[in-house]
RNA sequence: GGGCCUGUAGCUCAGGUGGUUAGAGCGCACGCCUGAUAAGCGUGAGGUCACAGGUUCAACUCCUGUCAGGCCCA
């Protein structure tokens, strides 16, 4: 039955899973599978009906290549869902396109772009300066509108493709997608709701705004688009007014503030000074006597005029900011007319004003800044506004009129210098937003937008996310938190075409008169028009619908903003079942998510939208608490992942080139092996170096050793005749090392199972491997190796049944981090796929015997010092010794039992354990500090030094578990005896005699190093035998052809081997074992079929001898 | 400048309610094994646990500060 062959040639019931085999080759093999047998769809009605555990996927963008980080995100995603799936549960895994939205319209502008270049025979620089508002208003909106919805999806194909291949088990075919009707309408659903609770405003606020692509940035954007430039540091000392009062004035100097801004171009729009009003600033003058002086912070003067600079400057004056408060100044340039409204030139008191930078003085220019705005309220400043929404001057500005602002910093730099006003000027590096997408510097700006008043919930906020689970909990409760405690209104208005249009209808000739509309039948109804049946409720076209106000005069149209993207991925809950249109009950069936995970960087972006939309929306979501009644999170758990960097630790980017194509690596390595690398190596909420070298000496490493236990030690055995059968001996009559393995497979399945349910993915993978490699391969496979040699017989049948169970479980622990191999493993094992499996095996199954699993640990303790013993002896493991002598520190434990397999494992003869009370052991005392610590406090350390002088006559009374009272002399009245408890001291006991001793932790051997002629004939026999099995590898023989032996060398040589004359050919395989010349061998060299004999001379501690080895013919029968 | 994270062996990372000799893998050295073989195994050498103060009988661990790196935000 055994040797049978199957349709591919693969023998018997095990198919062979041979090292050469690439893991690529097989993980697309098993794709195809997959596909064919639609695996995924039988996994979801396996568990239809079942306990529902709800995972939210974060819609990508499908118009950029997938990177490797993408990868690293999804196999956190898809490691859970599958956990959970094969835990019981029921895992609906829609996947989502986030289809809107900046990132969408730059494509196609740029296409655009490169298509007028072409046609109008332009430059790029030309193109460049049309500007990318005036480029698609050229092209129409429709025409832009309907290229996005086209462009969106441009590598959805390469996505999908990805995904299949990294085995992200994920529904692509029902995916949602958020430029649908159906998904539009959803989220008008929520803005209208919004809007009817009053928490959708108009506001006029500096928000950042990038001049080139015309719109303004949520902060989320902003966070996207931090780099590092050098910026103009500038100082300009304007001069002061009034204040006939002040020493200098009196004196007739003249007398000027120094201010300090990274903006330039800023001051032509300056109203008034800022300074803090606690600060303490000074008037000083150069001690070379100038005719005038100069004001600034205290604090400042050392870093802006030298440190030395009160040696070179004498202080007039030294007084508080609020004396300064109300001053007047003349601003540094006047370009720009004032208003007939608000105070310029004027000192106000601002408590921002910091002495960390610049000069404690700040220049305050309210459209341009948000705490330059918010200190214009405050005091009725005047609203200085030169700038265009493209960033440029107005025409009428003299020198730098129709010039971008940030290009003409020389231009005002002079000026400045022409007025006298310039104190010095510099550049320095920082960090400065700019925009995320076409990478144009932003600017901050006053201008009107739509925001939802998220400050008004921020309580209900901070408490929902209070609420949710972050792994790591660091996230959530200070990056996000504090950054939720110090929230503001969103603002989600876009100056944009390709988005969710706001619905919003305003009177045009009141724009106080506000409709907002929630459906599309609303809209109809508003409208007095019916839809057509090919509806777009995009732009162009819903900006024709209009209708007469309410009211009596004007008409309603349609603000013309759409809704930042951010607000369409934080209504997926909802908006992804169509609700509340549709089957709204799905949604309770959805809500909220138990678990999501994306990387840090979406800490303000998707995780922020889902909370802020779903505390905003409150009540009108089901299962979602009222608003201001902190009760539910729209996701219970969150895996926050950090960055994938280069293997040098860089962040990588695009233009540093040190990206990662994800299908190279997977081809090198195997998908299995890089989802392993990124999930195992270290907690995935810390920025991990991507190597391809660590992938390969750690994952891909433990891979081949899991293949090899298979293949190696069990599928070509096993395949001589062992499946699983009721003739397998039951677990508890197996040998202690197969029960012993068995204990330690259970501890690691419910270690992993638990691990995973508190998402810890990390730990889990590391868990299992440690039980594949450390305790699976390297020492239970090792150890049984020859019983897998045979297939009959009840310790062959338990050692194969053993090894069966323990691949199978391990394949099922694996499957959620390395889908492929395991579910090949578990085919070949099981013949079912291990995606249909139960994670765990039921309790009653598991077998655990934990004294065993302790017993193990000191044997394999000993083991080590053993081995260190052989080594300082000098002899090698192939020659038996005689004895080995063990202490162990609790001497009931049970390795003495287990003497047996130190015994096979270092080739001695015998292992003795030695207790306390053994001639041969000497104890010795050790302090244990910590009890002692609690026991005599201050005094430890003196009653610790005593311990080592007690004698062995006390030691023996401690080590059988009593009390031993101890003089103290030196330790004073209040302690003139100690009493030492056992817990108070380790005892240590010591091998004697003459030996070779190793001694570690309270563990000692002592090895017996005589070779006695005896043994070093055994050890000769043993030698013959390795240098046989050297050669037969060498001949290139099977692991099952049988040979002829010719065995000739010095006369110790050959007594020994006749001394193990059938040993020999047992353990060789040999029909014939002739020893000597006189047993008439053959010379070497004769043999007729080439690749089918074999010599070797080897010589053993100066005797010679020779070997010669022939594959055995069928004519030669067994002897 | 603020928030959060990190700093442990050449490299990548564990760990510890404060307590005796701080661990693993890789790499390195030496060796073993030879029916997992373009495999397997063992032993060993490598660390003032970033630095400085403090608390304590005892600090790598707790506290404070400093330095360096990262991310996010100003």
């Amino acid at each position: 039955m055994p040797s049978t062959f199957d349709a591919n040639g693969v023998r018997g019931p095990y198919p062979l899973l041979p090292p050469e085999r690439a893991a690529d080759a097989l993980e697309r093999e098993l794709v195809a599978q997959w596909r064919d047998e639609q695996l995924y769809e039988q996994v979801q009605a396996a568990r239809e009906g079942a306990e529902p555990w709800v995972f939210y996927d974060g819609p990508p963008t499908a118009n950029g290549k997938p990177g490797i980080h993408h990868v690293f995100a999804r196999a956190i995603k898809d490691l859970f869902c599958r956990h959970r799936v094969m835990r019981g549960h029921y895992v609906s895994r829609r996947a989502g396109w986030d289809t809107h939205g900046l990132p969408v319209e730059i494509e196609v502008e740029k296409q655009i772009a490169r298509e007028k270049m072409a046609r109008d025979g332009l430059t790029a620089e030309q193109v460049a300066a049309i500007g990318g508002k005036k480029l698609i208003e050229e092209v129409g909106i429709a025409e832009f509108n309907r290229r996005c919805r086209e462009s969106v999806f441009t590598y959805k194909a390469e996505w999908e493709a990805l995904m299949e291949r990294i085995g992200h088990a994920m529904d692509y075919q029902q995916a949602y997608v958020t430029y649908t009707n159906e998904y539009v309408e959803s989220v008008w659903w929520s803005l209208r709701t919004l809007f009817d609770r009053g928490m959708l405003h108009r506001g006029h606020k500096v928000v950042p705004f990038c001049p080139r692509c015309g719109t303004a940035l949520s902060s989320h954007e902003v966070a996207l688009g931090y780099q590092d430039v050098s910026d103009p540091s500038v100082y300009v000392a304007l001069d002061l007014a009034g204040d006939a009062a002040a020493p200098a004035a009196a004196a007739g100097l003249r007398r000027r503030i120094l201010v300090w801004t990274t903006t330039p171009w800023t001051l032509v729009s300056n109203v008034a000074l800022a300074v803090n009003p606690e600060l303490t600033y000074v008037e000083v003058r150069k001690k070379s006597g100038q005719p005038w002086t100069l004001t600034l912070a205290e604090a400042r003067a050392a870093a802006v005029l030298g440190d030395d600079w009160s040696s070179r400057w004498d202080v007039l004056q030294t007084v508080t900011g609020d004396a300064l408060v109300g001053q007047r100044y003349v601003r540094p340039l006047d370009w720009v007319p004032y208003p007939d409204e608000g105070a310029h030139e004027v000192i106000v008191g601002e408590s921002f004003v910091s002495a960390d930078d610049g000069s404690g003085v700040v220049h305050m220019a309210p459209a341009f800044g948000a705490d330059d705005y918010a200190a214009g309220q405050r005091h009725g400043l005047a609203f200085l506004q030169p700038v265009t929404q493209r960033g440029e001057f107005d025409a009428s500005i003299p020198l730098v009129g129709g010039r971008f602002v940030k290009a003409v910093d020389q231009e005002i730099l002079g000026e400045l210098e022409r007025r006298d006003v310039l104190w010095k000027a510099s550049t320095f590096v920082h960090a400065y937003p700019h925009c995320w997408r076409c990478g144009t510097p932003l600017l901050y700006y006053a201008r009107s937008s739509w925001f939802i008043r998220t400050t008004s919930v921020k309580d209900d906020l901070v408490a929902r996310n209070a609420a949710i689970a972050w792994h790591p909990p660091e996230v959530g409760a200070g990056r996000f938190g504090e950054w939720l405690s110090n929230n503001v209104d969103w603002a989600i208005s876009r100056d944009r075409y390709w988005g969710t249009p706001l619905p919003l209808w305003v009177n045009d000739a009141d724009p106080t008169e506000v409709q907002a509309i929630g459906s599309f039948a609303e809209l109809a109804a508003a409208s007095g028009r019916a839809l057509p049946p090919n509806f777009d409720p995009h732009r162009p076209f819903i900006d024709d619908y209009t209708w007469p106000a309410p009211s009596g005069t004007g008409t309603m149209r349609r603000t013309s903003e759409v809704i930042d993207v951010w607000y369409d991925s934080g209504a997926m809950p909802f908006a992804q079942w169509h609700y509340p249109f549709t089957h709204p009950e799905r949604l309770a069936q959805h809500y909220p998510a138990d678990f999501i995970a994306e990387g840090v960087d979406q800490t303000r972006g998707w995780f922020y939208s889902l909370l802020a939309i779903a505390t905003a929306l409150g009540d009108a979501l089901p299962r979602n608490g009222r608003a201001g009644e902190a009760v539910a999170a729209p996701y219970r758990h969150v895996v926050v992942n950090d960055l994938v960097l280069d293997a040098k630790g860089q962040k990588m980017s695009k233009s540093k080139g040190n990206t990662v194509d994800p299908w190279a690596v997977i081809e090198r390595h195997g998908i299995d092996a890089v989802r392993l690398f990124l999930v195992g190596s270290s907690q995935v909420w810390v920025p991990r170096r991507f190597d391809e070298a660590a992938i390969r000496d750690t994952a891909g490493r433990f891979l081949v050793t899991l293949k090899n236990i298979y293949h190696g030690i069990f599928a070509q055995y096993a395949n001589f005749g062992w499946s699983p059968s009721a003739l397998d001996p039951a677990v508890a009559a197996r040998p202690p090392l197969d029960r012993w393995i068995l204990s330690r497979l259970s501890e690691t399945e419910q270690a992993v199972d638990a691990l995973l349910g508190d998402y810890d993915a990390t730990l889990a993978v590391k868990r299992l491997i440690d039980f594949v490699d450390g305790d699976l391969s390297k020492w239970y496979v090792r150890l049984s190796r020859a019983r897998f040699y045979e297939v009959d017989g009840a310790d062959h049948r338990a050692a194969f049944a053993t090894l069966h169970e323990c691949l199978t479980v391990t394949s099922r622990l694996l499957a959620p981090f390395a889908p492929f191999v395991s579910d090949w493993l578990h085919r070949a094992l099981m013949g079912t796929s291990v995606h249909l499996a139960s994670f765990v095996r039921p309790a009653a199954t598991r077998y655990r015997e934990p004294a065993l699993d302790a017993a193990m640990d000191e044997v394999r303790t000993l083991c080590t010092l053993a081995h260190a013993a052989r080594d300082v002896a000098d002899v090698k493991v192939r020659q038996p010794l005689a004895l080995l002598r063990c202490v162990v520190p609790d001497e009931h434990s049970g390795a003495a039992a287990l003497g047996g397999l130190i015994a096979a494992e270092l080739n001695v003869k015998a292992v003795e354990f030695l207790g306390s009370g053994d001639a041969l052991v000497t104890l010795e005392g050790k302090g244990n500090f910590r009890t002692l610590g609690k026991a005599f406090g201050k005094a430890t350390p003196q009653v610790a030094a005593l311990v080592p002088t007690l004698d062995q006559g006390a030691l023996r009374e401690l080590a059988a578990g009593r009390e031993v009272r101890l003089a103290t002399p030196g330790l004073g009245p209040d302690w003139p005896e100690v009493l030492l408890t056992p817990e108070q001291v380790t005892i240590i006991r010591r091998a004697s005699g003459d030996a070779i001793v190793q001694e570690s932790g309270g563990y000692v051997v002592a090895l017996d190093p005589t070779i006695t002629p005896a043994l070093w004939r055994e050890g000769a026999a043993r030698e013959v035998v390795s240098r046989v099995q050297r050669l037969r590898r060498e001949t290139g023989l099977d692991v099952s052809d049988r040979i002829t032996l010719d065995i000739r060398g010095g006369a110790t040589i050959e007594t020994a081997a006749r001394e193990r004359r059938d040993w020999i050919a047992g353990e060789v395989l040999a029909t014939a074992v002739r020893i000597g010349a006189d047993e008439g061998a053959d010379e070497a060299g004769t043999a007729s079929v080439p690749g089918s004999t074999g010599s070797a001379t080897a010589s053993l501690d100066d005797n010679a001898m020779h070997l010669l080895i022939r594959k055995a013919g069928p004519d030669d029968g067994d002897r």
